[in-house]
RNA sequence: CGGGGCGUAGCGCAGUCUGGUAGCGCGUCUGCCUUGGGCGCAGAAGGUCGUCGGUUCAAAUCCGGCCGCCCCGACCA
């Protein structure tokens, strides 16, 4: 009511329109606090901001000891347990501290991965405009897939399934020179696709953030250069993370190209069946040292050797070929995607450079992305137990938790406090559970959250000046004297 | 988009067939107790039964429309 209002008077003014808008408070009044003045002895024995954060009695995290009955697979239900993730509409949620921490961490990831091959960062937005897509000819052959929605002067806009068209337009207007090539530009960016079906939690949603990068370069050699750097960028991202992420041959479906991978995480509940050689499972790409510019086909051809296929590409008679004893039939989930796909879109959308001798030259384009949000989900498919997730340490939303046995108790929370601190002091941010409950419950939630290392302090460690540290993982406690706990972890 | 199912307290569910004062478990709050794996006892709060309309003396329950959510399939990062 009072926006339209607002829009009339505004309209009918030849004032500029922020002269009208009434006055609008952008953000709450701070609380009064009754009866005391709010700078004063209460806010002194406030703990400090960082402390207060961290302390689990303070901190939104609402976990559920029941399986909601939405949640059909493990990994959208331990995201609703542990307080990662709330469902607002079908195929979209709201991510909660926890979650946001660990999609923050995976986005970090991604990010250090891409600006180490060279790739730059921009940021695009949701909103594009039909014509765009028009231009391209992808506004009707993308489907009901694609958001359309129109703006106030009816003119046709869409929430962005993916970004090839804005990136072409950027490109094509900011380079003429086969000099300036190549670039390869990213950005992680919220995009919705209108799934008929949304399911899995954030493993299929209809909102979900993605990186995505195009890279543009004067000819094909150049083209699979690049091509290249993201199959190692991508090898390195996902085992950062912890995963086991096996590059499979994929087709290349509706955006077309002819060389195309697939990432897939291997998980018992993966969405589809795949196949490859073991030895894949076992390579290892951290301990490489990696020169962007040199030639990459080696490794790349390291990794493509072995045979590896989604369900779609399987060749039977070439996986028998493989020793029985070597050959991995398993699930797996699609984490990442690479194409190389030439002037499908630089030739209908001119994005042309002029060549060394003055000729335009249309450029070739790849593109690549990886499912941010999703992977939070594939990594939960890929580790977890009875009991709840299990991070791997580089996403986890803590790396280290402390179980306060007894809050009541001033020796223990004092020891807890000390320990909380000398980890702040090396970096670390620890969560410390300091709400009044039985220990059991705090176990059970602190196995479900997953936390990769709990360092548990009770009466008896404190007597006896230990603490007990628990793997995560293995379920190994190991009692450890109080000075030496902080050293563990750095 | 084809097929199926479900909407009752924060979560999991019963009650609907056969209309008659809305229930159970978990969670939450208060008190006591307890304190190394979701402990015990006592008390309490919390629901216009998805929504709109119809039938009826009376609707969570019967009828119709709409909305939302889930599952299988086709589709997909």
């Amino acid at each position: 009511m009072r926006a339209s209002a607002c829009a009339k008077l505004a309209s009918l003014s030849f004032l500029p329109q922020f002269a009208f808008r009434p006055p609008v408070s952008y953000s709450p009044r701070p609380p009064r606090l009754r009866g005391r003045s709010r700078y004063g002895a209460a806010k002194a024995r406030q703990p400090s901001k960082d402390q207060t954060r961290m302390r689990m009695s303070q901190y939104f995290l609402p976990t559920m000891k029941e399986n909601p009955a939405e949640a059909q697979i493990v990994s959208h239900r331990l995201m609703l347990r542990a307080g990662l993730i709330r469902q607002t509409s079908a195929g979209i949620y709201a991510w909660l501290p926890l979650g946001f921490r660990v999609l923050k961490n995976i986005e970090r990831i991604v990010r250090e991965e891409q600006d180490r091959s060279g790739a730059q960062e921009v940021l695009m937005p949701t909103i594009q405009s039909a014509d765009l897509w028009r231009e391209s000819g992808r506004y009707d052959a993308y489907g009901a897939e694609m958001l359309r929605i129109k703006d106030r002067h009816d003119r046709e806009m869409l929430y962005g399934p993916t970004n090839e068209e804005v990136i072409t337009v950027l490109f094509r207007d900011g380079v003429k020179s086969y000099r300036d090539l190549p670039r390869n530009l990213y950005h992680i960016q919220w995009k919705f696709r209108d799934e008929v079906r949304p399911r899995f939690g954030v493993m299929r949603g209809r909102e979900f953030l993605m990186k995505d990068n195009y890279s543009f370069d004067i000819d094909k050699k150049g083209a699979i250069h690049s091509y290249n750097k993201m199959f190692v960028t991508y090898l390195r991202t996902f085992a950062r993370m912890g995963l086991k992420a096996i590059p499979m041959r994929a087709d290349t479906g509706p955006i077309g190209g002819d060389l195309s991978h697939e990432f897939i995480v291997l998980a018992d509940t993966g969405e589809s069946a795949v196949f490859c050689h073991k030895g894949l499972v076992d390579k290892d790409i951290l301990s490489r040292k990696i020169d962007y510019d040199s030639d990459l086909q080696p490794i790349v051809n390291e990794w493509t050797s072995l045979y590896a296929a989604t369900d779609d590409m399987h060749d039977k008679a070439a996986f028998e070929e493989i020793p029985e004893g070597e050959r991995l039939s398993a699930r797996g989930i699609e984490v990442g995607h690479i194409f190389y796909f030439g002037t499908q879109y630089s030739a209908p959308m001119k994005a042309v450079v002029a060549g060394p001798g003055g000729e335009q030259i249309t450029v070739e384009m790849g593109s690549y992305g990886i499912g941010v949000s999703r992977l939070v989900g594939g990594i939960i498919e890929a580790s977890h137990d009875e009991a709840g997730i299990v991070w791997p340490e580089a996403v986890a939303p803590f790396k280290v938790a402390i179980v306060n046995l007894k809050p009541d108790d001033g020796a223990v929370s004092g020891a807890c406090q000390k320990l909380y601190d000398g980890l702040a002091a090396k970096g670390i941010e620890a969560l410390h559970d300091d709400r009044d409950l039985r220990p059991g419950a705090k176990f059970a939630d602190m196995d479900l959250i997953g936390i990769p290392w709990q360092v548990i302090v009770g009466p008896k460690g404190v007597s006896a000046g230990k603490a007990e540290v628990k793997d995560r993982k293995t379920g190994q406690r190991e009692e450890v004297p109080f000075d030496q706990v902080v050293q563990r972890f750095g």
